[in-house]
DNA sequence: GACTACGTTTAGTTCGTACTAAACGATAAA
DNA sequence: TTTATCGTTTAGTACGAACTAAACGTAGTC
């Protein structure tokens, strides 16, 4: 193969482990998620392998994941044993798919984490024991439970913004600090 | 110190821990927040190694992590040696801390490598091998540095909005508010 | 039937990060 | 000067996540 193109590919693949590294995500994701996006074509688990650099099994799990973020679709072709993927090219929509799949999860754990100590503290014998003590707590725990559960609507509004227009965030970003500076 | 009280406190830091792993952060970093944030008055190192139930060598160095993000602030009186803290109990303040910190190391990593990755493909040598592989990689590597560019753009953005009363961007996507409140 | 070509799962290893314990340096008091 | 009280730094350790290699299950093929 064209060895200038292959360098070139190589590199930006390198490029997309150290990115999903330091967003968190596992090394071979990113290599993997840059191998399906420089494929001109659908390409197979195997071909992956080679072009990854990375073991079937980490292939396997990690490529799952990425479907599950929808960040790639699996092709079946038919008479065909093999997997193919393709990437999912649309961005915002991949962030979306991002955000969704953390928040459920995540905000789930604050919400609940925080609003047991915050219904704790509101207890009587809590009160009892030392009654400013407890609405100090009281007020922290309920302006944090508020903060989480403003975060959580705003996610999840943002992430239902399906059919949405993605060119007009940015826009409505701009209106929003525009609007302030006055 | 008041049985209740004190179960819920430490109830509530290990939550903070919890959530700060989620997150990406250390442990001991959500606990020593959690403890601060929970301390009516400002609170020494010595005191969050007990509260926080974390080694001092550990306290030192996350409560400077804490300190670094804008989650905590450091207070010193005239004629004590100690150190005392304080949190930043502005959620949207620390958000955007947070944000303004990752963003310069992370954007500019993602936007050097592949720009660098496209530049490469443009080389002459590189489209001599193979034009048509060639122009596509440029489309794909150009599609994605123009996505980080934007989300760079957007945080950057966002994070400029200092002055700004953050009441307003709930409400400008203000929809799903009203499902889940307290 | 046996054989081949897939993707998945598992066992084991590696590696980095975050922690503890303890040594350290610095500063103020005795 | 010695001693006590701070915060920091360092050496060592523990733990978990992510990877590799290999076994496995399964479905088509001969």
């Amino acid at each position: 193969m064209s060895e200038n193109l292959q360098t070139a590919r190589e590199n930006f693949i390198q490029g997309m482990s150290r990115i999903s590294e330091f967003w968190g995500f596992p090394r071979a994701m990113g290599a993997i998620y840059g191998a399906i996006y420089l494929a001109p074509e659908a390409i197979t688990l195997d071909q992956l392998v080679e072009q990854a650099s990375v073991s079937k099994g980490a292939v396997s799990t990690n490529v799952r994941m990425l479907e599950r973020l929808g960040m790639v679709h699996k092709q079946l072709k038919i008479g065909d044993r093999k997997d193919y993927y393709i990437v999912e090219a649309d961005f915002w929509k991949i962030v979306r798919g991002v955000l969704r799949e953390r928040e459920k999860s995540e905000f789930a754990l604050a919400l609940s984490t925080v609003g047991e100590s915050l219904e704790f503290v509101k207890t009587p014998a809590a009160i009892a024991e030392d009654a400013e003590l407890a609405v100090f707590y009281q007020e922290r725990m309920q302006a944090m439970k508020s903060f989480f559960n403003t975060l959580d609507n705003l996610v999840a509004t943002f992430t239902a913004l399906e059919n949405l227009r993605m060119g007009s965030l940015p826009t409505l970003f701009k209106k929003a600090s525009e609007s302030n500076e006055e």
